[in-house]
DNA sequence: CTGAAAGCGCTTACAG
DNA sequence: CTGAAAGCGCTTACAG
């Protein structure tokens, strides 16, 4: 039973007596074949165990099935609700999506992204690794192959990015905390060599401006996104004279530290003082989806260059509970 | 800059003004080569922009380098680590892993392997999705494919096994939980068709026998194992004439649930019923990379045997607030 | 040290 | 409809 040698169509050409080309052809379901002859190649195909050779047949028609997703966090649920969008759509197109893990660190993207060249993938969707140069996608925009950038951007680079509108989304958040009264705000964790930062910090901003909160009433704390990250940001903003009374979370993470670090003083168990996780929305899956499409396109066109894709947010009030004058979370995802 | 057609060691060759075969000795390291020779071909390989084809080399070689990790809920953070650990040892020994997801769908699961398997990997790491078939592996193993599954065990198969101790775990936390002088008990979540269940439950009635809890104090919910059968399972506990007055959970989201569903009846908030979550500790990064040295010790002594490695568990008791009467979840994650 | 030749498992024209 | 032949990009003996 355990054949060690594996199976090759000049296995099955013998079991069923034909030749290795009419196998070929009943392997691509060519219509050139009478339905008897199909049938015998593919009980053959059965006796023998045989394992379609992809790369063999690959490297003969100069063109891959496979695709490299990319991620700079896999233990992150949101990544792998990405992910779970995009095999979606390419297990539809007959694409197999292999999934890396850059665990955030630029040298081991660098592997990553080498390996799946070497491996031949049709094309690259990357969530690129903080600290990203801007010159790591060059060789493989000069070899041809197709890439799009899902949730962060890199700067001055023309690979095409489908991600949320951030700006968008803290603006909404920010929005919905000064009209819950709120005149003192904070915005917490992350760090401004993420352009995902700028553009929420930016969000964040913009809505005090148009709003009236004036910057000396509002605190901006960076901090790692973490729960860590979170609590320290909240021990910063307590220790100042005048602390907000609401805050913008870079990400939930931050926004989950934040709420541990109140229970452990004490003030999220008041009456007083119960956060609600106000967060903003995205449609993450959709997103994959999305950047999935975008991909199969630029590889049917043949084509590096492909529009950008911001997605649509919105906000997610929950659980409001306190009065007007009540401290109350807001969370950007 | 933009070359489509991809350069092959003969566009090397031709820079670099040797022959192919020098150029692949290069690649491969061959201490046959002089030092000049070989700078001259890696100048060129930089030059013209190369990756290494290696479905090509896989081809004459007859072996590969990527081995393929099949796990059954990437959304699953406990899945994540368990990755991260097998990136780890991998990397070093120079073997692409690729992550795919079959989203607990055997069907998916189905055509997963066959990607992989027509890929040409060198080894599968499996967590089966539930329902999987004991046949569904028949033809990898036939073909001389070594597998190894971890997390989950399939009902009479020869596969080795890299998983925690789930009844040991069970065990530890049902007698802590008796030890803090609960008498009636609850096993929440999980369903009987998983082998999984069967060794968590059989920890819970083993330590309830040997402490002397009569199986009329003992209750039994299955249940989802998310945060929607938790609070299902605690509804249908409490709906009970003796209420359990604490439970062990299926696993970390049932537990959530549970908590959740006690908060929403204000349960929870009440200073008399404080849930600590007492978690049993699994090494799942450890695990991770003890399945990648079996599988690499499996490829290397071409072999498809290998012995079980279950893991060590222990007991994490946390905020163990509520005085010895408090009701309190146990959770064997 | 380096080059010419065969072959890995497939597909693709090209004959028949 | 089916077979013989070439070739995809590499590695591996085998000469030189």
């Amino acid at each position: 039973m355990a054949s060690r040698a594996k199976a090759t169509i000049l296995d099955i050409a013998r079991e069923a007596g034909v030749s290795k080309s009419t196998v070929s052809l009943v392997l691509q379901g060519s219509g050139l074949i009478r339905p008897e002859t199909a049938v015998k190649v593919r009980k053959a195909i059965e006796d023998v165990g045989y394992f379609y050779n992809r790369g063999a047949a690959n490297l003969r028609k100069a063109h891959s099935n496979v695709i490299g997703m990319v991620i700079n966090d896999l233990t992150n649920p949101f990544f792998a609700e990405l992910a779970v969008g995009m095999e979606r759509v390419f297990q539809a197109a007959g694409v197999v999506p292999f999934i890396a893990n850059t665990a955030e660190n630029p040298v081991r993207q660098e592997e990553v992204l080498k390996s799946l060249m070497e491996q031949g993938v049709a094309g690259l969707i990357v969530s690129p690794a903080r600290g990203t140069t801007p010159g790591a996608f060059r060789r493989i925009e000069a070899a041809g192959v197709p890439i799009v950038f899902t949730m962060r951007r890199l700067p001055e680079s023309r690979i095409p990015v489908i991600a949320p509108d951030n700006h968008r989304g803290a603006v909404l958040a920010t929005e919905h905390l000064i009209r819950r009264g709120h005149r003192r705000l904070a915005f917490f964790g992350g760090s401004s060599d993420l352009v995902v930062y700028q553009e929420r910090l930016g969000g964040f901003l913009e809505a005090c401006e148009a709003l009236g909160i004036p910057s000396a009433d509002r605190l901006i704390v960076e901090g790692e996104t973490s729960r860590k990250g979170g609590m320290a940001c909240l021990e910063t903003a307590l220790a100042a004279a005048q602390p907000p009374t609401a805050a913008l979370c870079f990400n939930d993470a931050v926004a989950f530290g934040v709420i541990l670090a109140l229970r452990k003083r004490g003030l999220a168990e008041a009456e007083h003082y119960s956060p609600a996780l106000t967060s903003v929305a995205v449609d993450t899956a959709g997103l994959g989806e999305r950047a999935a499409h975008v991909m199969l396109k630029m590889i049917q066109s043949r084509t590096t260059r492909a529009e950008d894709h911001i997605g649509a947010v919105s906000l997610v009030v929950r659980e409001s509970s306190g009065p007007d004058r009540s401290k109350q979370m807001g969370d950007a995802a």
